[in-house]
DNA sequence: TAGGCCATCTGGTCCT
DNA sequence: AGGACCAGATGGCCTA
């Protein structure tokens, strides 16, 4: 079977982690591990076209300084602090690598907690890097929305069962979606999985899913699907 | 504007 | 002890 790919331009996601180099290059493990997070961030864009969408700027929004860090609640406190070095003056980033510094030098539970934060977020890219890989695998129309996670996990689970009763019928795909089409898909009765609820389309799963196998690029102007699961969920 | 989805932070727990 | 894993809380973005 064939994959669609879409170009991606995986600087996109690079730019969205870039500030971590902005960090104090003498915090040796953080700058170890932010390098982890930026490479991890770049593969991740290589996976699957939808990676742009996934990938948002650590903290967005926030505008806090550095020097409101110790009226802050914790969480503020570490997200403040990386996020002035994105949004500040050049000469401000050296006055702020000395006060984190400081900081980290006086509290080392902040330097623990920094570190631990940083794994995480690392281990959740390695998570998303592999939906964006199973979103590969799955079908979808060329126009769909991006699927979710918790659509991708069931798009999955449903895609595998599809697989396996084609293979228990002994028939060829084509020959499958022939007899679907003639009589219905065997397990219909059960349950309807509707990724928007906007759109139901009997049978447009196995359909789209034997199409694939026939035509890799196949084309259509739909925006949503419904998925038939069967006995799946 | 409400709801869905997501990223991030955080503290707790388990494992090595 | 430190790292991995997990779930809850929080806030941002997007869409209907």
């Amino acid at each position: 079977m064939e994959d669609i790919f879409l170009d991606f331009d995986a600087q996109d996601a690079a730019t969205d982690f870039a500030f971590w180099g902005q960090m104090d290059p003498n915090f040796q493990f953080q700058s170890q591990l932010d390098t982890l997070l930026f490479d991890c961030s770049a593969m991740t864009g290589q996976l699957s076209p939808w990676s742009s969408f996934g990938c948002q700027s650590v903290f967005p929004e926030a505008q806090l300084t550095f020097t409101d860090l110790d009226s802050q609640s914790p969480q503020l406190e570490v997200g403040a602090e990386v996020d002035s070095a994105l949004v500040d003056e050049p000469h401000e980033i050296g006055k702020r690598r000395r006060q984190q510094q400081r900081l980290t030098a006086h509290h080392p539970y902040k330097v623990q907690r920094y570190a631990a934060n940083i794994r995480e977020r690392k281990r959740m890219l390695s998570i998303n890097s592999g939906f964006e890989e199973l979103r590969c695998h799955v079908p979808t129309f060329p126009y769909e929305k991006r699927l979710s996670k918790i659509d991708t996990l069931r798009l999955a689970i449903a895609y595998i069962a599809l697989l396996r009763e084609i293979l228990m019928s002994g028939c060829d795909p084509k020959s499958y979606v022939d007899e679907c089409m003639k009589n219905g898909y065997k397990n219909q009765t059960n349950a309807i999985w509707n990724t928007s609820g906007k759109m139901t389309v009997k049978h447009l799963f196995v359909l789209f899913t034997i199409l694939k196998i026939a035509f890799p690029v196949a084309k259509s102007s739909s925006k949503s699907v419904t998925y038939n699961v069967n006995s799946v969920i």
